[in-house]
DNA sequence: GTGAAAGCGCTAACAC
DNA sequence: GTGTTAGCGCTTTCAC
């Protein structure tokens, strides 16, 4: 069970290592002789060449490693298939890390990455601060998805997360609520962003005594038990923002299960237009982040930077809001 | 910009490489004082150690590759939590790939695994056949989840798709349905054995005649189309049992639009048990399989592979049939 | 065209 | 306790 290695594959073929390896990476200066020894010899042997070894030779990886935030959630699949395709394009290796959803896990996977010294990482939506992400960034470049920092050492792909909030509140104001609370996403940087411009547009709307946030967290039973809780506290607000698509699906759920209806007696919005908010019966509100085009932007920016870009760009694309069927004036009552 | 080895820590912390490493990896035979210095260095800059070169010299990766199918679906993040966890608890590391959502591009995915040279690989439910799959297991352990192949050279482990089908299709027969439609997922091997569970169980229950099959895949969009498709048709069956869980939840809302009720009007399940199926207003009946579970199991398997034990252990694990609102007896008409 | 030899960053024997 | 040495499997000059 011994992994064949080239030295095999150079005995087989009846030449030395230096010329597989001249074959294998398709060298116009070997003969076709030896080619055909050399790749019969390969797949007999099931010979597969040892990233390890070549990456430790050639200083090269040709690998791009990315961390994924929370599997569980379809926005991070979309931003993965724009960075899969762009490396592949590109000639590059994508591998993906996660960690656990709950604890730090996130970190020791992210090192994991840089032991491996991959040419690049691209963290989407980290959960650990910005120290430890430029204290990680010194010898490799970095760009982050999803996670607004104030970039220095590292790139960033984002929307404008205070604009597309701002869109959605005033949306909500145009179509007659005042009363519009927001459920937030945690304590993540991702989360504080958004809580800071619902408030600050809530202020900028003259709404600034309605100002609500209930804690949550980025995920569908966090809206769940914060609409269970909402439910039973009068009055109602007329209007629910959620942090994203999962807890917006959760409180849809809670909301309905208390007898709740949407939009009529409540309306809610959600963030990120994942499958979810047009799944079944959803119809969500929410904001559309082109997150295949970020995976992508996040590829080239960091192409750019093995090529010699210097740090610091932050590439801010266009959202929009998509209203669905779960917002509505409110009841004239 | 160029990585810091640890010739560098050595020389930073006056002593020698050996001593690097042994520090490094917690030998008790280093002074206090070589230790402190060890560890000052490595932190001051930002030290790593190179994971490739120390597999290469040590002959063990302690990685797990995985190789997700589908990372839009929430499956295969309830499995990918327990191999985490389990390969984790451990002390490996978990490197998962990917391929684009069409093409062939899993077999390049897979063996990027393999020229990392990981001590074993865990495919979740791969889209490439047996042969494939065989041939490159030649040398190294190959766990396969939720893929009922013939094992030989690797394992396996997976729920009794038959039995669980026979459950669904028992179970809508004992509520009184007779027309019983299936959409089914594609070319892939998980979906030839459902759509062939469910010829099977038809015929076992003498309703053979009345067996149907729509070409599908597991999306939500070909659910989404098949149901479109089948709401012009007369007469419509009384239930549909989809694939999985993405397709059923396409399904619910291609019949939506067409007017037709759910379950007054035909009775929908689903496959997975995944987030979809309880969310919103979906309440979709479903077969549950245990996720996590198969998760950990494939990486106990492996781990036993790497303890030499012998390939070919086949785990089945039990799965269960969830009845929600999405099914219910035929109207009587 | 082809081979010999050095070296990528590390571990593991083995000396001292 | 600490340093020396020989590889791990490969790429890459540089001769021939």
């Amino acid at each position: 069970m011994r992994k064949p290695t080239m030295e095999d594959v150079a005995r087989r073929a009846g030449v030395s290592r230096a010329l597989v390896s001249l074959a294998l990476s398709g060298s116009p200066k070997v003969s076709e002789q030896s080619m055909k020894a050399v790749l019969e010899a390969t797949d007999e042997l099931g010979y597969r060449p040892n990233l390890m070894a070549r990456t430790l030779a050639s200083r090269r990886a040709m690998t791009i490693g990315v961390l994924l935030d929370d599997l569980h959630n379809p926005f991070y699949a979309d931003v993965a298939d724009g960075l899969l395709a762009a490396a592949t394009e590109a000639g590059y290796r994508v591998l993906f890390t996660a960690g656990l959803r709950h604890g730090d896990t996130q970190k020791v996977a992210v090192d994991t990455l840089l032991q491996l010294h991959v040419d690049g990482i691209v963290l989407v939506s980290p959960r650990f601060g910005a120290v430890e992400i430029e204290q990680r960034a010194r010898h490799v470049p970095f760009v982050i998805v999803g996670e607004p920092l104030k970039a220095g050492v590292v790139d960033t792909v984002n929307v404008d997360e205070r604009e597309a909030v701002r869109g959605v509140l005033e949306y909500l104001v145009s179509i007659g609520h005042t009363d519009i609370l927001h459920i937030d996403g945690g304590r993540g940087a991702a989360s504080v962003v958004r809580k800071r411009a619902y408030e600050a547009s809530m202020a900028a709307l003259g709404l600034e005594h309605r100002t609500r946030v209930v804690a949550g967290e980025f995920t569908e039973s966090a809206g769940y038990e914060a609409a269970r809780l909402l439910a039973a506290c009068r009055p109602l607000p007329t209007a629910i923002f959620a942090a994203n698509d999962l807890i917006a699906a959760g409180v849809l759920d809670g909301l309905e299960e208390a007898g709740v209806r949407v939009p009529d007696d409540v309306s809610v919005v959600g963030f990120d237009n994942t499958l979810y908010s047009k799944l079944g019966r959803l119809s969500l509100t929410t904001v559309d982040q082109p997150r295949e085009e970020m995976g992508r932007v996040a590829v080239r920016t960091l192409l750019g930077r093995l090529d010699g870009a210097s740090a610091g760009a932050q590439h801010v694309l266009g959202s929009r809001l998509i209203v669905r069927g779960s917002t509505a004036p409110p009841r004239a009552d």
